[in-house]
DNA sequence: TACGATCAAATTATCGATTTTTTTAACCGT
DNA sequence: ACGGTTAAAAAAATCGATAATTTGATCGTA
């Protein structure tokens, strides 16, 4: 039986969501820089589809903070800057904090599988195609997360993941994963996790945040992004 | 000199916006019931539009988690459930203790002019007309958080309290804010917020909500709502 | 030269019609 | 009568064209 990984096909679904994904994944990984003006027609040709589908994406991408949204004035990709960087990165701390107490309080053995499952495929990811082991990296970061049943804080924790590693992504180079050793805090937030220790994985899963964070952040403090 | 107050008339704007307006207090209101389908023909018709402003504004309300999509399939209002109510309430209390206690601890002249003026204006209407009431209370509840620079952070406690709100609504006169005297509870949390006093502001606030959300729960547990 | 008004081009927003997909209901053979 | 197949109807999604709005350039005037 071939497992579902939850990676969906360029040309599943409606134009809507196909557009949808592809301009998410161009704004995520700074194809389309920050503060760039979104003309209907110049994506309308790159993407080979019509203006509606175009349109509703960037609606959908507006809730996301990922697009912003300026009626009679078209859309533009959200700006960037030091201030939202911060306010990203502290209210991930707090939510991903809630929502993994919460999914470690409930734990078991299906939700620790998911877990050991997401975190293989990461850790095998890593030499491969980067963009395929961001996916898989978010994918294991949910995946912590995942037996807080409580939708509506995933949802944000999902929302805030992809504005961060938009940084990451702008960063580029500078903040190269491999550099740190990456692979084991990951194993570490695994470990703690899958003992059910739930400070433990806090503490790690946050500390591998503000690391990155403090990082980025200086980054940006000084200008030198991309 | 006519005093700007925030809410928007009825015909400002795109036909979006106008739409999205319309469609979410409609929602909200429980005018269109939890789980109803949403065709956008019969919805073109209602409102005197055309599909294309109805379909963006069924996706901004996507986001703020009021409508469901489902692909090729179309739109329904979102579910209501006891889970799904105690998850708002509790996101709730964790997000606005936070932004609240940012916001009293940037306190300035100015914020606390805005707060003045924002319960003034809820309690002036407390007679009238209702929905307006609505509106300007939570033009209160948000002039509460405006000072915690941390928009985000703002856009999802504006997003849970509509969440909020609708099930008030659907309770409906079940629950009738004049029973309790909910003007007192707002009477002082201005104060505490006023006297720049968090921990004071942050408990009378949470148990302002805590208290409408036992009563609400115990309604939904019974499945006494509307 | 700076300013503001005016017009043309570009772009967004909206509409009406067409295509695709899903849902409903009828049909057939067992 | 039942399950499964298929055709018709309904609805969603998409497209192409038109209307409304904004942007940018040009020109005249102080």
């Amino acid at each position: 039986m071939l497992m579902e990984n939850d990676l969906p096909d360029a040309r599943d679904g409606s134009a809507t969501q196909r557009a949808y994904r592809v301009l998410r994944k161009m704004i995520v990984t700074g194809e389309l820089k920050p503060g760039e003006k979104l003309k209907i027609d110049g994506l309308r040709r790159r993407l080979d589809t019509g203006a509606s589908p175009i349109r509703e994406a960037l609606s959908l991408l507006t809730s996301d903070n990922l697009v912003e949204r300026i009626d009679q004035r078209g859309f533009r990709t959200a700006e960037i800057s030091a201030q939202n960087f911060d306010e990203i990165l502290k209210l991930r701390c707090t939510l991903e904090d809630l929502a993994l107490r919460e999914s470690i309080a409930k734990a078991d053995d299906a939700w620790e599988e998911q877990l050991v499952l997401a975190h293989h495929r990461m850790a095998r990811a890593k030499d491969g195609n980067e963009a395929t082991f961001e996916d898989l990296h978010k994918l294991f970061h949910m995946a912590l997360l995942a037996n807080a049943s409580s939708p509506i804080l995933l949802k944000f924790c999902s929302q805030l993941y992809d504005l961060n590693i938009r940084y990451r992504f702008l960063a580029g180079r500078a903040l190269n994963y491999q550099r740190r050793d990456v692979s084991d805090e990951h194993g570490g937030i695994l470990a703690a996790a899958v003992a059910r220790n739930a400070d433990a994985a806090s503490s790690r899963l946050l500390d591998h945040y503000k690391m990155t964070g403090a990082f980025l952040a200086g980054l940006l403090e000084r200008n030198e992004l991309s």
